[in-house]
DNA sequence: CGTGAATTTGACCGCCATCAAAAACAGTGG
DNA sequence: CCACTGTTTTTGATGGCGGTCAAATTCACG
């Protein structure tokens, strides 16, 4: 049931069977929540975690004029609030974009870790500090990259990404936003999202149909992102 | 010589007068930067972090065609990359806006801390979230606000940020960046940069002269950025 | 087959990039 | 103190990317 995070964690570093045994222990009742379904609101303090299992969810905050921006994705294996933790109050939403499977850490849990396991600590440190370096990563990307090269970076972050919790199939993954979410991360209309994707699909670099995603040629995809995986620090190493 | 970063820390929580001898024990030698040279370049692994005592610096990607994007600002009392520690490798250069003062911690004093001192990794690991925290509140400006507004918001930021280290004076503060690095902070050309902050002053909300910025009018200035202090966590809690 | 959602296309227009150059400013040496 | 030079700020003109509005088309599903 933690197989995905796990494999997070190990395309870190080494996982030792007894780390293994703590994060299983911690690990509180499971829900499941359907599309639309916010798994943490904006402004709550909530004395838990959430680890999401299985599933798509989004960062979200609202603007006062009702646009959205979505600031992050959530994949199968991803804490989607470690944050919470020693932060407190949510300074934003997470909300489902598909069917999610996930189970609750306790805040007193993640305190005692950190007394006790430090090598733990580190790597859930680390994960939160990924976070962190995909939020770079998607600056750079709207500050400076073009629209289509900022899509086709996204695409290249979600393969890797998808692949280390093995939800790839080949060259393509199942994803589950719609355009119009879509646009909300990007920062773009529904309409420009429609044509920068049908960019891509005319430079064949990628198929998207059915919610299902293809990568045609992954070294021109990659070119025009500018795309460097490192940020992502998918080594294993002594952290 | 910490005690910006003990401004920085004790915004969030107390910290105990042992943490405080810790953190002062395992800086390192110090060095000063000036202006343009490389705290941490981008690709490499340093085997320390680096504190800046005081100072502006900037964390920046190059494009291939040459522009820059600024991905964060470093102020007093950031500690600029805790980010290396379980990171490894620099996906990114931080580079001084500002003659720097900056002192350094060895990873392995900083791995001892997680196995001796819960609390104050604790702290470490939110100074770094808060980081997080202020990525995703720019990715939102870059996405869905107008430029004015993101603009607005990082004066807001700057200042409540300068205040907690006491690097305001009234409601003003010195801030050394150039209009063309600021445009490389929001994504900007330095034209419409200069028109955009332009649009600012015609409105009244604040002048920005001899790299000093003051804020006329708080409260209109808040309102054109929907700021929310929020994500910067400046409440004194148990964490 | 009908209804609502999602995708796609087209027209129009404004924000912002680019190019160019003027004006203001800072630091230099004479 | 002033001329000289490079940097920074500011202004103006032009064009393209991407927003908005509107509608057509395709898709999902009861």
């Amino acid at each position: 049931m933690i197989e995905p995070l796990l494999l997070n964690l190990r395309s870190h570093d080494v996982v030792t069977r007894e780390e293994e045994d703590r994060l299983r222990s911690i690990l509180q009742r499971e829900q499941r929540f359907s599309v639309g379904e916010d798994l943490v609101s904006q402004g709550t303090r909530p004395g838990y975690s959430t680890l999401l299992i299985d599933g798509f969810a989004a960062r979200y905050k609202y603007m006062e004029d009702g646009s959205r921006q979505i600031t992050a994705l959530n994949l199968s294996g991803d804490f989607v609030d470690l944050h919470a933790f020693p932060l407190k109050t949510m300074d934003h939403g997470i909300v489902a974009m598909s069917p999610c499977h996930v189970a609750f850490v306790d805040h007193a849990d993640l305190v005692r870790i950190t007394e006790v396991a430090p090598h733990l600590t580190r790597l859930l440190w680390l994960d939160t500090l990924i976070d962190g370096a995909i939020h770079r990563e998607w600056i750079v990307a709207m500050g400076r990259r073009t629209k289509k090269a900022h899509l086709a970076h996204l695409v290249c972050e979600l393969f890797l990404r998808l692949q280390v919790v093995r939800r790839t199939d080949g060259n393509s993954f199942h994803f589950p936003l719609s355009q119009a979410e879509m646009a909300d991360v990007l920062g773009l209309s529904i309409v420009h999202f429609n044509k920068t994707l049908q960019a891509l699909r005319k430079e064949g670099l990628v198929t998207w149909e059915n919610r299902t995603v293809n990568i045609l040629d992954w070294q021109r995809l990659k070119d025009a992102a500018e795309f460097d995986p490192t940020y992502l620090n998918l080594s294993v190493e002594p952290r």
